[in-house]
DNA sequence: TTAAATAGGACTAGAATAGTCCAGAATTAT
DNA sequence: ATAATTCTGGACTATTCTAGTCCTATTTAA
């Protein structure tokens, strides 16, 4: 299905909740007004640290905040944090030593196909998720999935 | 990771197999060109159909074949058919009933990020991955032939 | 009728994800 | 100082998803 996972998802969250909110927030304060659970969230907020998308402040009176402008924080390094780097493919990771099967000789144009999708999500910001939404009309939903 | 699952990835090499081929061929054919186990890729070709990417034909000297031009066969078409529908988050599939966490009211953009994903992967046919390789970024140039 | 294929679905094992928990370190308040 | 608060790091468990296998039925050719 090409999903992001769960973790992912919750992080958009918090995040839009943080940029809104501007002032820095304590993990607990996160989960009351999210609803997701407090270990899951410290979880979250954790790898966020790592990335650089999110600093700490500890002890009392601690908690997070942006670490830049929400504009300058893209989905993709948001997906990159929670999830490793974006790629569809094995190869276009290490790019040697991809013996998924040995007829193939595909190689090339995934990489295109994941620059395309890389740019796509780098080109999009929290600012742009917390924007009041600039809805492309109607989403396309494939008649075949509605019988699954 | 935002990754293929690894089914998917088969299927691209099976039918960029098939796509060369241009003849009919037979489940245990490709099981013995591509190194893929029989039960595996049997059970892919059989997704392949239900999504009418291929046909089949039953019996002896039956066999799979492509359903369509290679150009007509696009890689969302192909996740789809394998992985079903191409969506980030769970509300772009569902758009209703998705309460992922309390305070999300994100919803709008997301679908705009879908879609340009959907749009890339829609734009890419299988003819476009087994043409020779059009190499974008990246390219490896053996530094023995740098010296030459 | 027999052999060669696909169709459909059940099933198992393994891997990845989601979620929880705890002991430790830093900071502030008392 | 001491206590309370809050993040840190990692281990751990449970659950879900994926990959892969297998079996039985059906179809077709020879
Ligand atoms: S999938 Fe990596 S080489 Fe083909
Ligand atoms: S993720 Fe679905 S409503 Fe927010």
């Amino acid at each position: 299905m090409l999903r992001l996972s769960k973790l992912t998802d919750y992080a958009t969250v918090i995040l839009s909740f943080m940029a809104r909110e501007k002032t820095q927030v304590a993990a607990m304060e996160i989960a009351a007004v999210t609803g997701i659970a407090l270990p899951t969230v410290s979880k979250i907020l954790k790898s966020l640290v790592n990335a650089e998308v999110l600093v700490s402040t500890r002890g009392a009176k601690g908690g997070y905040a942006l670490a830049r402008m929400p504009e300058e924080i893209s989905v993709a390094t948001v997906i990159n944090a929670l999830e490793g780097p974006i790629a569809l493919t094995e190869c276009s990771i290490s790019h040697q030593g991809c013996e998924q099967a040995l007829g193939c000789d595909i190689g090339g144009n995934w990489s295109l196909i994941n620059q395309t999708i890389h740019n796509a999500l780098e080109s999009v910001t929290l600012a742009d998720l917390i924007r009041p939404a600039v809805l492309p009309n109607e989403v396309f939903i494939p008649v075949s999935s509605l019988y699954r």
